[in-house]
DNA sequence: ACCCGTTCTGTTATAGAGTAACATCAAGGT
DNA sequence: ACCTTGATGTTACTCTATAACAGAACGGGT
């Protein structure tokens, strides 16, 4: 396999931080995984498996879709991706590595996916969490993972309507 | 396509509700249609695509898959059933028939997911709603659907921890 | 250095989810 | 009769995801 992708200076820079995170941990963020971690930031947009597949052969001409699921499988867990249900889609979490603590307690975030660019916003709202675990609760239901998207139209997207000029894959 | 399949009176009385609020709404609850519903019903939990098609195929030997997307699509439309996405499954919505107007209006519901048991619950907490939509709001976000699903453990599960004896497809 | 268990990766094959595109059919309206 | 609209039939495909097994690489103990 072929080690030597770079990314630009600060996706490096990311992967070399969540490299650090999960050696803390006592996990491995092999080449394979620092690899695919690196597509989905380098992406910035939601990724699907078999489009980071696609880049992933650029690399690693043995790639098959197990590898893939399995690097992502590994992220998923570590919290440095998440998965946007409604996109069967893949992206890089916003918090993960601000945090110096990473994802790994319960980390209840909500997506904001817009229709017409494209782009997702991660919340991490608190109180929504809270709120659904409650709600559960008043029915002797426990919560130990939630998934909370909306899809709508960001405020970039709102302001200039007829635009049709972002990079939408998404549009309808 | 033989057209004398009977469900659970239980059921047919249901399909006949779903076929009046379709009627009142000027849209039309096909055969097809009410065989996919009274599938989704009969099973009472959340059912796959494919595993609906094959119980059509019983009834209706040339049924394809896009027989029964679109028979979803138009019950998802008309708010009798709810895709869950971490399932990639439809179940019937709970509160469509019993409140008389339907789920046409901007439906907001909550799923409650068991991974023991695979049971799911319907909750329609506007609180949840509400809240996710003013976050949304705070960052210019319009929100027109979302998707809230929590899994974990029901309140049946968790008085027979060991037990294992439900009726678990998603046993892990 | 060696062995050994664990973890990671390679490889093949297949199951499951969803849609595109076009043909056909049925029901109503004029 | 004709035409429009909505529903279904049919074929073929794309995308998503996992099972199962083989082999390689790593890490720890002796």
């Amino acid at each position: 396999m072929d080690t030597s992708v770079a990314f630009s200076p600060r996706i490096e820079r990311l992967l070399d931080q969540a490299s650090s995170v999960c050696a803390e941990r006592g996990s491995r963020l092999t080449d394979i995984r620092r690899l695919v971690l690196g597509l989905v930031l380098d992406r910035g947009r939601p990724s699907g498996a078999y489009e980071l597949l696609d880049r992933l052969r650029e690399n690693n001409r043995g790639a098959a879709p197990p590898t893939v699921y399995r690097a992502l499988d590994f992220l998923l867990e570590q919290g440095l991706v998440h998965r946007i249900e409604r996109l069967s889609a893949f992206v890089a979490c916003t918090h993960a590595l601000e945090h110096a603590h990473g994802c790994s307690d319960f980390h209840a975030a909500q997506f904001l996916i817009c229709r017409h660019c494209g782009e997702v916003t991660e919340l991490e709202n608190r109180g929504i969490s809270h709120a659904l675990r409650a709600a559960g609760a008043e029915h002797g239901f426990h919560i130990s993972a939630s998934t909370i998207e909306a899809e709508g139209t960001c405020a970039a997207c709102r302001a200039k309507p007829a635009g049709m000029d972002g990079p939408a894959e998404s549009r309808q």
